[in-house]
DNA sequence: CTGAAAGCGCTTACAG
DNA sequence: CTGAAAGCGCTTACAG
C-alpha cells in the first residue's frame, strides 16, 4: 500500500528507501548523519523523506537503538502556581541541557490514590526513559524504589527519605523559620499556625512544622490548627482565635491559603496588618507585591537548574555501571548530604535550595488589647 | 544475562516467560488479559512478573500493536497561570475519558523559533500518538497541516485558521467586547488599549482588537498602544496619556499586564479606580478578588472539557476511514461552525468557549478634569 | 560508500 | 488453553 495513496498510514523507512532508490540502511544513516554517506545520496534521501512527510517511528527507533534520550517528568497538577513555574523552568533547563522532557500529571486528589499514578509511572518506565524527575508526592518512594537501579530517579521540590532516591528540594525548614522570625520580631506573642497534614503535602507539613518550632523557640505561644479537607473550618477557627485575642497572627503554609484567610477575615471586617498579621509561603503568585503579601519566595529557578544539572551528572556516570568492578564512588553533591546509596557504591544526591523572605505588608505589630468578637 | 544479576538491564517478556515456565505468547496474553488463559497460568505469570519487576517495554508493545493509546499535548510554558490551569484541566478531563496524555513544552521565547518546537512535534508524531492537542501558537498551522490526515489535530485555546485543523478556542471577541462595554458604560470617552502583536500572542491580539472595535462602536476614542518586547515603553506611554488626561482608562490584553500597569501607575501616585480605570483579561489569577481586578474570566474548565470531548469523538470516527467509500460526513460540532475539511468528507471542528465578565473594582467613572502631569 | 541480515521486545493470528 | 512464528519499523555491526 503506497503511503501516498493512504495518507492515514504514515510512511516508513522502506517507503523512503524505495522512493530514493537506496536501501533502508542507507536511509537510516543519511537521516541520522551516522557513518559515511555520499553527498548525492544524502540529498536524494532527504528529499524523498521530506516529500513523503516521513517522520521516523520513535518506538521502532528506540527499540532498535536500545536507548531513549528522553527523560520523564511526573508532576502534580500545575494549577498551583508554584508547580506551574517549576514545570516551565524544568523544561527550559532541560532544553538548555539538550534533554528531551516528556511529562505526565497525576491526580492531586488525595482521596483518589487511584491507579492513574502508577500507570503514569509505568508508562514512563516502560518507555525506557533514561531518567526520571518526580515533582510530586503523589507517587510514593516505595513505588519508585523498584526502579532505582534501572535509571536515576530524582525527586524535585519535595524532601525524599528513601536512601535510594535522589532529591533536590526546597529548604522548607529555613522558609518556615524565617517567616516565624519575621512574625516573632514584629512582636507577636501568640500565633496560629495552619498545619497541612503530612500526607496531603509533605513540603507544606515540614515548613509549617518549622514555623511552629521557630515560634516556640522565640517564646511565642503557638496554636496549631490542622488543615483538613474542609479548609473553611481551619480558617474559621483561626478567625475565632484572632477575634478572641488569643492570637494576633496567622501563619499559613502557602500563599493560596493566605489569600483565603485574608478573604475570610476581610469579610469579617478584619484587615491585615491593622487587625492581625498573616503570612504565606511560596511567593510565586503574580501580584504578590501589589497585595503586599508577607511571604517567602521559594527558589524555583534555582531548583530547576540544580535538578537538571544533577540528573545530567547522574546520567553521565550511569554508563560506567556496565562494568560492576569499576563502579564509580562518591558524587559531586552540593549542599546537604545524607547517608544513602542510590546505586552500588554511589552516594545519593541531597540538595537543599534556599529562597528569600518577602517582608511584605501583611505583618505588623500586634494590636493592643482585643475587644472584638 | 540474568536480569536478577544485572539490575540495570530491565527484564523482558522472555525473562518472565522463563521464570513462569511458559511461552512469551502466554505471558503477553496473561498480562494483557487477552484471550483465554487458565487461572493457574495467570497467577504464575503475574507472580513472576511482579517478582522480576517486569514493566512491558512501551515501545515494543506499541510497535507490535501498531497503536498507541496515548495522545500528545503540546503547550506553551505554564508560567502563565491561564496555561497552567488549562494544562491541569486537560489532564483531568483526559483521565476521566480514559486517555493517556503525554506533554511537551515549547519555548515561549518568540525570538527563538528554534528547532526545539519542531522536534517536540516530530517526537510526538513519531511516537504515533493517536491524537494531538496543540495548546500554543508556537507551532504554526503550516507545521501541523502535513499530519492532519494521519491523526486528529486539535488546537486548544487559540483560534485556528487552517481548514485542516480542528479548534476549540476561547471567545476572545466576546471577552474583548464585554470588557470594552464595561469601560464605556462607566462613562469613559477616551481609552488606551494595549495591543499585543499578533505574532506574539494571537489570542491576545484578537481580544485587544475586539476591545478597540467595541469601544469605537460606542463612540469612545481609542489610543492603541502596541506592546513590544520592552513592555515598559507601552505602559509608560499609557501613563503619559492618563496623566495628560488624553485617556481615562487603560485596557490590557491580560491580567499580568494589568498588574504591571497598576504597579507602574501606583509608583507614579495614580490609583484605580480613583485616578484611572484599568482592565485585564483571563481572570484565573488567585487573589483577583482581593485585588478587585476588573477583568474577564475565560472558560478554561469548559474549554478543557470540550477539547477532550471533541478529540474523543474525532478519535472514534477515525477508524472508519479505513474504508474510503464509507467516509463519514458531517460532524457534531457545537457553537460556531466554519467551512473547512479536516479529512475526506468531514467538517472541521470549530468551537468557541464563552467566559464571564468580572466587574471588579478597578473600573470606575472617569475623573473630571485632569490637572496632573 | 552501500546493502543484506540480525535483532530490539512485544503482539497477534495460526496451529495445535 | 498454549506455543511457534511472523512481523511491527528501526539501527547497527558485518561484509562487500
Amino acid at each position: 500500500m503506497r503511503p501516498d495513496t493512504d495518507p492515514s498510514t504514515p510512511p516508513t523507512i522502506d517507503d523512503v528507501a524505495h522512493a530514493a532508490g537506496v536501501s533502508k540502511s542507507t536511509v537510516s544513516r543519511a537521516l541520522l548523519g551516522r557513518g559515511r554517506v555520499s553527498e548525492g545520496t544524502q540529498a536524494k534521501v532527504r528529499q524523498a523523506a521530506l516529500r513523503l512527510g516521513y517522520v521516523p517511528n520513535v518506538m521502532a527507533a528506540g527499540l532498535a537503538h536500545q536507548t531513549s534520550t528522553t527523560i520523564g517528568l511526573m508532576l502534580r497538577d500545575a494549577s498551583n502556581p508554584a508547580y506551574g513555574l517549576l514545570f516551565t523552568r524544568l523544561h527550559q533547563e532541560a532544553r538548555n541541557a539538550g534533554l528531551h522532557l516528556v511529562s505526565t500529571t497525576i491526580s492531586s486528589d488525595p482521596t483518589d490514590p487511584g491507579p492513574e499514578q502508577i500507570t503514569s509511572l509505568h508508562w514512563l518506565v516502560g518507555l525506557r526513559v533514561s531518567g526520571l524527575i518526580v515533582s510530586t508526592g503523589g507517587v510514593s518512594s516505595e513505588e519508585l524504589e523498584p526502579f532505582h537501579a534501572r535509571l536515576p530517579i530524582l525527586r524535585a521540590g519535595r524532601p525524599e527519605s528513601s536512601s535510594y532516591l535522589h532529591a533536590v528540594s526546597y529548604d522548607e525548614v529555613r522558609a518556615g523559620t524565617e517567616i516565624a522570625e519575621l512574625v516573632a520580631t514584629a512582636g507577636h506573642r501568640a500565633a496560629a499556625v495552619l498545619q497541612s497534614p503530612a500526607q496531603l503535602s509533605y513540603p507544606e507539613f515540614v515548613r509549617a512544622d518549622a514555623m511552629a518550632r521557630a515560634l516556640r523557640a522565640r517564646g511565642v505561644h503557638v496554636h496549631e490548627i490542622p488543615l483538613g479537607q474542609q479548609n473553611d473550618d481551619a480558617v474559621a477557627h483561626a478567625l475565632d482565635l484572632v477575634r478572641s485575642g488569643e492570637v494576633t497572627a496567622v501563619l499559613c503554609p502557602n500563599d493560596l491559603r493566605q489569600l483565603e484567610v485574608m478573604r475570610t477575615f476581610s469579610a469579617a471586617g478584619l484587615h491585615a496588618p491593622e487587625d492581625y498579621s498573616v503570612t504565606g509561603c511560596d511567593g510565586v503568585l503574580p501580584g504578590i507585591d501589589l497585595m503586599g503579601l508577607s511571604t517567602y519566595r521559594i527558589g524555583v529557578e534555582k531548583l530547576a537548574e540544580r535538578t537538571v544539572a544533577q540528573l545530567q551528572s547522574l546520567l553521565q556516570k550511569r554508563p560506567a555501571a556496565q562494568d560492576p568492578s569499576a563502579a564509580p564512588v562518591g558524587s559531586d553533591m552540593q549542599g546537604h548530604a545524607a547517608p544513602g546509596v542510590a546505586e552500588a557504591g554511589q552516594s545519593v544526591v541531597r540538595e537543599l535550595i534556599p529562597g528569600t523572605l518577602v517582608p511584605g505588608r501583611t505583618v505588623g505589630a500586634p494590636r493592643r488589647a482585643s475587644s472584638k468578637g
